[in-house]
DNA sequence: CCTTGAACCTGCGGGC
DNA sequence: TGCCCGCAGGTTCAAG
């Protein structure tokens, strides 16, 4: 469940688990997922208390009172879910939280491409996996004018480009698609070919949709649930996501919603709105 | 430097 | 019913 708003829900709901809590014990249960786990991640995380959780991008960040900084990404399909203390791991559970409190938390993955790594505090900003990463998207730092910064001279295709996370983070396929409805841009417009308005229309369009998925509790596909076992629901705002064929609900419907693949990836858009 | 494609993995749903 | 194929919310690395 991936893209920032799910991470940021998913954030949200350990805060209350999490913080103050002491960490009883630690189950690793394999020795990697897309990266190897971290060495000693076992032993530095068990018996360190939790001060408090952030997040960077699409990142999970979980500050111990001991220097560390417990690192999670979801990958495509990672979980973190709450169990009570007799819970029995399941298959793809990789890594399990033990808390003084009685309960686990449980990170599920079944196609492994997510990561868990153990970061010096002081090193945090500077560490591999975040000294590239562009601004956030809900920041002052994500404006028009940084924007059109990044986009200079870019000839690729605008739905990647807010992809790439050097360019701003958190957005993926699904909110990609969305924004650029919402902005009413063709998805295969060139970045660098888009003027200083609409390109401060998109970074209103990428911050609105991103605001009304976190407030719905980020989006939930195939069924799965967020980590308190509630159900995100903005999956049922989408525009354009998984809609092909369908009518476009802002221009009535005289065309249909269109699916392409750019990079690999689905595309949605209404070819009568974006342009 | 840029862009594109493949790779990493498992599970599910649709079509035959 | 069962098999095969395509597809899935991300990131990284190699090749052109």
């Amino acid at each position: 469940m991936p893209e920032l708003p799910e991470v940021e829900t998913v954030c949200r709901g350990l805060a209350p688990v999490l913080v103050g809590q002491v960490i009883v014990r630690a189950d690793v249960r394999r020795k990697d997922l897309r990266k190897p786990f971290p060495r000693g991640l076992k032993t530095r995380v068990e018996s360190a208390q939790v001060t408090h959780i952030t997040r960077r991008a699409k990142y999970i960040q979980v500050h111990l009172d001991n220097g560390y900084v417990l690192v999670i990404h979801l990958g495509m399909s990672g979980r973190i879910v709450f169990h009570p203390h007799d819970y029995r791991p399941q298959t793809h559970d990789h890594f399990i939280l033990h808390m003084q409190g009685g309960q686990q938390i449980v990170l599920n993955d079944p196609r492994r491409f997510g990561i868990v790594d153990l970061v010096a505090a002081d090193d945090l900003e500077s560490h591999v996996l975040f000294s590239h990463l562009g601004p956030e998207p809900l920041s002052n730092g994500f404006s028009g004018p940084v924007l059109a910064m990044a986009l200079k001279g870019k000839k690729a295709a605008i739905k990647q480009v807010i992809m790439d996370q050097t360019v701003v983070v958190g957005v993926g396929n699904i909110y990609a698609s969305e924004a650029l409805f919402m902005a009413g841009i063709h998805p295969e417009m060139p970045a660098g070919a888009i003027d200083a308005g609409r390109l401060e229309t998109l970074v209103s369009a990428i911050k609105t949709v991103l605001k009304k998925a976190i407030k719905a509790g980020g989006s939930t596909l195939r069924d799965h649930r967020q980590a308190n076992g509630e159900l995100g629901y903005f999956q049922h705002s989408f525009s354009v996501y998984d809609r092909e064929g369908q009518s476009c609900g802002t221009c009535g419907g005289r065309h249909k919603i269109q699916r392409i693949v750019q990079g690999g990836r689905a595309t949605y858009f209404c070819p009568q709105c974006q342009k």
